[in-house]
DNA sequence: GTCTATAGACCGATAGAC
DNA sequence: GTCTATCGGTCTATAGAC
């Protein structure tokens, strides 16, 4: 059982591991999960791909580890909401978060956790399905109903989109921050909208 | 400058191309664009990868046709919302045609433009900007500002990335369609914010 | 921890028979 | 329009020297 790597699933990565993430994260921001081979990061970090081959086993590995490392980024700023002392601070704090993970240097979070090659085998993941969970929960009440599900998918995907859309490649980040959070708020249930979230009823609906 | 295969830049496809360019889609959307093969192509379609080539001289081509394609959809859309007689039904009719498209059948369309290996490269395409210019003025106003501009970006990345997203993967089309029209109309701007708007000021500043 | 060298599969692409 | 056969290059992955 012990493996002959210094990988580990779930641990956190050494600092030769960190940086073959952050140079397989830019370059999947740059050609996609599927067009970025181990030559390219071994080039980007000026070894050879034996050397990289040193650190991870296998080409999945490191693709999974450059997930799970966007994945913790993403739950530090989850834990940060849930600790708010009330749910508007709560809700705030966690879009305030997202815009920033994906408007600064983590722009590369939001492709790599969007692409294709990704998605497909993380839609099953534990850790990845409580983490929406959780978001959903906080930004829409303790319910997770299907409406609640869809406007979370829907925050998420304007956030994440809007940040890495070619539209938008020659704004700063910080006139970008202000708007994408203005907008995301805007997402949000009013109080008579609620009341149709949480019985799962369609927003269209007067409210009861 | 005849070429020696059937395909030519912006012409319509033939019917041995459209079934390649489906099949391609249909990939593009499960694999990625750079992790999609000729070999997988042609085994979407039961032919060899010498039959792909006698359509199309290169991957890249394919590709291009692919993007065109889709592109091709997206302006029957804004042509459609364009001849509408109000502001307000254009931008419904545009709306409406945009969840339809990533909702139905073309849900593969999302995936293929909103791919790393082909938004680098199609951001200075003279059609995809065009188009996206034309959207911009349908739902925000005769000038692009900058505000207008995030703002058409994040409907367009809500409506493209929740259809996609695998937090949703088994809703049904009718569920998923009713709610993103909602959230994309709730994008739209009020009266007041629209002020600011078309004078590219922060929404968050009081109208004059 | 990094290298060279190598294996075997797959890649994009072409030539030419039917 | 589809096939087989083939090219050179790149892919993931391993073995072993330093």
């Amino acid at each position: 059982m012990s493996p002959s790597k210094p990988a580990q699933r779930g641990g956190e990565p050494t600092e030769a591991q960190w940086r073959i993430i952050n140079a397989a994260l830019k370059l999947f921001a740059e050609h996609g999960v599927g067009g970025t081979s181990l030559r390219m990061i071994a080039g980007e970090l000026g070894v050879t791909v034996a050397a990289v081959y040193h650190q991870y086993n296998t080409r999945d590995e490191i693709i999974y580890a450059a997930v799970e490392s966007s994945l913790r980024q993403l739950n530090t700023i989850v834990d940060a909401a849930e600790a708010e002392p009330t749910v508007a601070r709560a809700r705030g704090s966690l879009l305030a978060g997202m815009v920033d993970l994906t408007t600064g240097v983590g722009r590369s979070l939001s492709a790599v956790l969007s692409d294709p090659a990704v998605t497909g085998s993380f839609s099953h993941h534990a850790g990845y399905r409580d983490l929406l969970r959780r978001m959903c929960r906080l930004l829409f009440g303790e319910t997770v109903t299907k409406a609640a599900r869809i406007r979370t998918a829907t925050v998420i995907a304007a956030i994440n989109g809007a940040a890495t859309h070619p539209m938008l490649a020659d704004l700063d980040d910080n006139a970008l921050r202000g708007e994408l959070l203005y907008l995301a708020r805007r997402l949000q249930p009013t109080p008579s909208e609620l009341a149709n979230l949480l019985a799962d009823r369609s927003v269209l609906e007067p409210p009861t």
